[in-house]
DNA sequence: AGTCAGAGTTGAACACGTTCAAATACCAAG
DNA sequence: CTTGGTATTTGAACGTGTTCAACTCTGACT
């Protein structure tokens, strides 16, 4: 307690180290090359002294998982502070996801394996991951709310989490893109927020409107 | 060749002792147990024969897939015969593949795990899975061709296809739904299928048919 | 100072998927 | 029947993520 940061005891160094060296190894040499054995090496600890901290590898890698979603969160300010158009929003705010994840995209097809397995801790809906996404669907959040958008309130209030499953299929989209740059799914973004913008302005007509409600009250029903 | 079975060479009763008994395995123990040792034990072979066969555990698994899907397709027969509503027809191919795949559930963690991954051979959408995808697909067709449904030419060439996406969906909510029987999912489907009609149905208002034109050409953009 | 419970740390060991050089079985040609 | 090449089969060995009994260190209490 006489350390100004409470936060660095020694086991809290470790821990830290133990994160550095997966983070500079993860960067270097790809998933592949950063074995524990690896990682441990390299925090200059032994295998086991990771294990204590970490239960697992995908734990571990969970820091990875953590920093991305930081600089989404950073890398969207700008589009959110800049425009009130919708589309405008939302397309800033997916392609600065698409320029911040470009680094991690080799990375990610094995990230995203683990990520998958629905009793994963890195699956986006699991327990586990639950901060990472309250807080992505609250970017969506400030995506509509900021924006000249009109539309019935019941809809309005399930917006942001969609935006968010509609993030995932981009997601999905991009882990499968082998173009240089992912430029494909920048292209996906583009061509997508204008047709989502559209349908959305459709749900006013009359016609539509019941179907929206029946989706609304679909998405009600599977929730947990 | 004095065999009336020209396919029951040495090696072929090999390979097919293999996948028997993997299947054997998957069914008894789950995919924890089935290890690369215990299916060559099983089968009566060793670990480096069942390699000469099978490159990797993953394409082992594909037989699996491969079993799943032949019966969904016999599995839906009775729905496709017996109406020609459309959504009676596309609830009736969605729950087979309900009722077929529930043996499977506890499984289809670990093994969907490996499907994400998108180099591995395992995912939908990936070079080795393009025959079971196009029989999928093929099932959807005819969900839609021997259905009383009235669609834009471009929609309906379209529709089968993403009435594909759609099951991959329902895949995904089914491999995280824990309840009992996978009823979550039966409700899902139950509540989806109502909703897809009514949306298809809209797509004739006028101002609805330029936004479905544009989706069209999102999917023309993003195929390969 | 001495003690001791618990936090922190170690590295050998385990089971796994996968690889590979070597051994064996098979079969057409001489 | 022998030969030689190809197809098939073997099992030890490798590197991996993970576990665990045993060890060392720390610091609060006598």
């Amino acid at each position: 307690m006489t350390d100004t940061s409470a936060r660095s005891s020694k086991a809290e160094q470790t821990r830290q180290s133990i994160i550095d060296a997966a983070m500079r190894l993860f960067r270097s040499g790809g998933y592949d090359q950063a074995t524990m054995r690896a990682i441990a090496d390299e925090a200059g600890v032994s295998v086991g002294n990771a294990y204590y901290y970490f239960s697992s590898k995908e734990h571990l890698i969970q820091a990875y998982y953590d920093q991305i979603q930081a600089a989404h969160a950073e890398a969207a300010e700008a589009p959110l502070a800049g425009a009130d158009g919708f589309t405008d929003r939302l397309r800033g705010v997916l392609l600065a996801w698409v320029d911040v994840a470009e680094p991690y995209h080799e990375f990610a097809g094995k990230f995203f394996k683990n990520a998958a397995e629905p009793s994963s801790p890195l699956s986006p809906f699991s327990e586990d991951s639950s901060a990472a996404r309250e807080a992505a669907i609250e970017l969506h959040r400030r995506v509509v709310d900021g924006s000249d958008l009109k539309l019935a309130k019941g809809l309005r209030e399930e917006l942001p989490e969609l935006l968010w499953l509609l993030q995932m299929g981009i997601v999905l989209f991009w882990v499968h893109d082998t173009s240089t740059g992912q430029q494909r799914t920048r292209d996906l973004v583009d061509q997508t927020v204008p047709i989502i913008d559209r349908m959305l302005r459709l749900t006013r007509l009359p016609g539509v409107r019941g179907v929206v409600d029946d989706i609304v009250g679909l998405i009600h029903m599977i929730r947990p």
